[in-house]
Order: C-alpha cells, then structure tokens, then sequence
DNA sequence: GCTACAATCTGTAGCGACTACAGGAGCAAG
DNA sequence: CTTGCTCCTGTAGTCGCTACAGATTGTAGC
C-alpha cells in the first residue's frame, strides 16, 4: 500500500508519516520502482501503536521506548508499566488543574454582568490574580512535556 | 525595579518577559541609563495579568485582545465574556477527553501481569486500539489550539 | 498521443510559546 | 583588580507537527 491510503486506514496525517520516518519512530519503507514508498500490515500496526500511544499523551520519547519494548517481547514489562504510570499520574495532575481552572472560568463568565468592561468581571478576575489560588498551579516539576500540542489536531 | 525583581515577582521567566515584549504582549519599557529595563507597578500588573490568563489557558492572542479591552474600560465586556465562555467550552471538553484517557491508563496499569512483555497490558493495548474506541477522541474541530505545551512549563 | 489532474517525492520553512546559549557590558563587594 | 552577579542583544533550538515549493510519476478521459 501508498503512503495515501495508510495515511487514510492510520487517521495519519502523510506529512506525519514522512515525519515519523525522518526521525526514526518508523522505518524506512520499502520503495517501488518509481521510488514511491511501500507499506505492509506490519508498518500498518507499527504506526497504529504509535498513533495510540500518541493519543494517549505519550510523548515521541516515550513511544520509541515502547516500540523497542514491543519488539523484545521476552524483556520485563516493568519498563513499560513505569512509563505507564508516569503517563497516569500526568494525567491526573492535568486533571486537577483543568476542574480548578473550569471554576475559575465558570465563576468569571458567571459573574460577568454584561454592561461595560469596569465591572466585568472576567477582566477583574484577571487582573487581580487572587493572591496565588490558581496561579501557583502552573508550577510543578516539569513533567516531561507529556502534553503537547496534540490535543487539538485534526483536520 | 529591574528585570531580575518583575521576573521573581511575577513568576515569569526573564526570557519570557523579553519575549513577550518582543512580540509586543508587554510595551517597551524605560531602560535606565545603563541600557537596563526599568519596570514599575503598572508593568507587574500587567504581567501578573498576562501570567493570570495563561495560566487559565488562554492563548496569547486571546490575551492581546484581553489586554486591549482592559485598557479601554469604556467598552462592552460582550467580547470578553465570548473569549471566557469559549474558553470554558474549550476546558471542558478537554477534561472530558481526559477522564477516559485516564480510566483506559488506569487500566492499562491495572492490568499489567508484571511479567514479560509478552504478556503486558499496556504493550498490548497499544497493539491492539480497540475499534477506534478512544482514538476518536483526539478528532474534533481543532478549537483554536487553546492549550499550548504550557500545561507543564516552569522551574 | 495529449492533456488534465491526482498522488507522490524531496527539501525546507513555519507555527506557538517559549528556552537556551554565546558573547559582551555594567556594577558591587572583597 | 578580580570575582561573580545581573543584565544586554541576537540567534538558534525545542516539540510535534504542518505547509509549501517545485519536481516527478501515474491514471483517466478525449
């Protein structure tokens, strides 16, 4: 199969794909006489995972360590499972962050009383940052840049 | 107050205070006679403002038209209030997403025998994406891009 | 065969929001 | 007068794509 139609069967964008290809997260292809790029179903499920995982917040690092995990299926699993974890308590953090912040939004649109910009509140509550309740949030370890841009992709 | 003060005040970072002048977020501060920032009051309010409004999620852009509507109080707050509500949407749905993200890495880890690879839960529901199950979730309308890589940031 | 158009190719540049670094200047304390 | 700190400018790197330019190849209709 074309680049095409695994882009179509993966959700993968061809301009990922050939992305993936330069920096090593997949192979390189098989390529027809006219150069074109070849894909079986191995390189199918190969992206698929990746795709996945992708999906799930797992940044490219952490997916080429589980593709490598993958392929060594007598190896311990323990490797996979930390990476895992970490991926969880991310997620989790992620989560407490965005239920405080729905508050804040919900409680600024709320009380916005429609008339003029001194006494909107979505402006007040900006500019007055409510002595470190919210902003302190932004400030933990720097969890490995798990999220990306991703989360809004798409054609 | 130099740029070393605004920066520990504020919790940003000096580059990026640099930065965001640069890309004209901040105006041009005063330099002293040595070439140095000067900064005031009304400075570190604006950044704590701009600071605030990250860290809510709010993409610099969205900021700059925040920042504008602050500075002409006389205007209506309709466009603020727009910009928060489609924010709220935006966190929301962001949450939701994350929740099932969350529920299928629980499981992942749950279920990992702690064995070899060949056996392991996580290793094997990337292999295996489950018809589309969770991989829809990441295939919307790509809502402004609102969450940058910020969602980790800092020291 | 000719023409139009689609799909692919390579290579490079751009995005957002920073972050880091090189190489230099200024300034205070010991 | 040296050490060490802060600051300056300017540029390049980060991540994970995405977009484009310009060339080639394949396919379908006339």
């Amino acid at each position: 199969m074309q680049i095409g139609e695994l882009s179509a069967r993966s959700g993968v964008n061809i301009e990922t794909i050939r992305y993936y290809e330069r920096i090593g997260v997949l192979p390189q292809p098989v390529r027809q006489s006219n150069g074109r790029r070849s894909y079986g179903e191995v390189d199918a499920q190969r992206l698929g995972f990746v795709r996945h995982a992708r999906d799930l917040g797992f940044d490219l690092s952490a997916v080429r360590t589980l593709l490598a995990l993958q392929e060594q299926p007598e190896a311990s699993c323990e490797n996979a499972s930390k990476i895992a974890r970490g991926q969880l308590e991310a997620v989790e953090e992620r989560i407490d962050r965005l239920l405080k912040l729905r508050d804040e939004l919900a409680r600024m649109v709320d009380e916005c009383s429609r008339g003029v910009v001194s006494e909107c509140r979505v402006i007040e509550t900006l500019a007055n940052p409510v002595g470190e309740g919210l902003s302190r949030l932004g400030r933990g370890r720097n969890i490995a840049n798990t999220f990306g841009s991703r989360w809004s992709r798409d054609p």
